[in-house]
DNA sequence: CGAAAAATGTTTAATATTAAATCATTTTGA
DNA sequence: TCAAAATGATTTAATATTAAACATTTTTCG
C-alpha cells in the first residue's frame, strides 16, 4: 500500500469496489431480480436492436451457459419472451416483455437514491475523468484476454 | 453510455474490469493457487502483525465462511499454518510457510509480466491518478455498506 | 453436392460463494 | 458467581459461476 507496484493497488482498490457496489445494488434490488438479470433486463430496455444470447454473454463477460441460465430465470419471471430465430434455427432471440421494463425501472428507482448519494465521495466531475481511463483499461484487457471464456468473440 | 448516470458507466466499467483482471490473474496463478488464496498469501507476505481469519474475511470481503474455506485450502496445500491463539481459544492464527512465500512469489513473477505490458493501456501517470479516487470510493463504499456481509468489524 | 468445420445454445460436474444456523469460548453485569 | 450476551470460527444448504462436452444447425470449400 505504498511502494507497490501501481496496478496491484489498482485492482484491489477495483476488487473492493466491484465486491462492494455488487452487494449494495444486489441488495437493493426487487425480488426475484439478480445483478446479473438486472444487466440484461437494463440493456434490453436500451438497446433498439434485438439480442440474443451470445451477444449478451459477451457484453457482461459471462460464458454463455451462465447467460443461459441468467435468461432462463428471466423467463421464468415473465420479464423475457425467447424465441428461436427465424433466420437460424440455432439462435435466440431475447425480447423484453412489459413486466421485464416494469421490473427494471422498479429496480432503478430503487438503487438510484443510494448512488446519487455516492456523488458525496465522487463528484461527478471526478467521476467522468475516471470512466474514460476505466475504458482504456477495460480495452485493454478484452483485447489481450487470454481464452478460454466462453468462445472468442470480436 | 451517453447521457446516463455517470455511475452506471463507472460501475459497468468496473465490473468489467473486475471479470477480464480476475480471469487474466487467476489464469496465469500457477496451480492450486486461486485468486483468494493468492491475495490471502500476499497479505501474509506483507505484513508483519499475526493475522486471523475474521480480519482477513473483513479485509478481503468476503464472509467469515469463505474465508474459513480459503484458509484450508491453503494449509491442505501446505502453504500457511493454523493454530489455535493461545490467548483466545475460539480464534485462530494464521502463519505463512516457507512454501506459502515461495508460491506467492512464483504466482507474482507469473503475473507480473502481463501486468506491466498493461501500462501501454494505462499509463503509470495516469493510474496514480485514479487509484486515489477509487479509494475514496471504496471508503465511502465501504462506510456506507448494508449489512449483513459477515459481522460488523470497525 | 457433400463432408468437414464453425457457430449457437444447452447440459453437466466441479467449485466458490453467501446467509444462516451452530459450536465453543470469553466477556458482561446483576 | 453465574446466567446471558457477545465473539471467533465452522458447518450447512442454496445459488451462481466456470470449463468442458454435447446436440443442433449453418457455413465453407473441395
Amino acid at each position: 500500500m505504498h511502494n507497490d507496484p501501481v496496478w496491484a493497488q489498482l485492482f484491489a482498490e477495483i476488487a473492493a469496489i466491484q465486491t462492494l457496489s455488487a452487494n449494495a445494488l444486489q441488495r437493493r434490488l426487487p425480488p426475484p431480480l439478480s445483478l446479473s438479470g438486472f444487466g440484461v433486463l437494463d440493456r434490453l430496455a436500451r438497446s433498439a436492436a434485438p439480442s440474443n444470447p451470445s451477444q449478451l454473454a459477451s457484453v457482461f463477460q459471462v460464458t454463455k451457459g451462465a447467460m443461459t441460465n441468467t435468461l432462463r430465470r428471466l423467463e421464468t419471471a415473465g420479464f423475457v419472451h425467447i424465441s428461436t430465430d427465424p433466420a437460424d434455427a440455432r439462435g435466440r432471440i431475447i425480447s423484453l416483455l412489459p413486466a421485464g421494463l416494469a421490473a427494471r425501472d422498479a429496480a432503478m428507482a430503487a438503487i438510484t437514491p443510494h448512488m446519487t448519494a455516492l456523488t458525496s465521495a465522487l463528484p461527478r466531475h471526478q467521476a467522468r475523468m475516471v470512466v474514460p481511463l476505466l475504458e482504456q483499461l477495460r480495452h485493454w484487457l478484452d483485447k489481450n484476454r487470454t481464452p478460454p471464456h466462453s468462445d472468442r468473440h470480436d
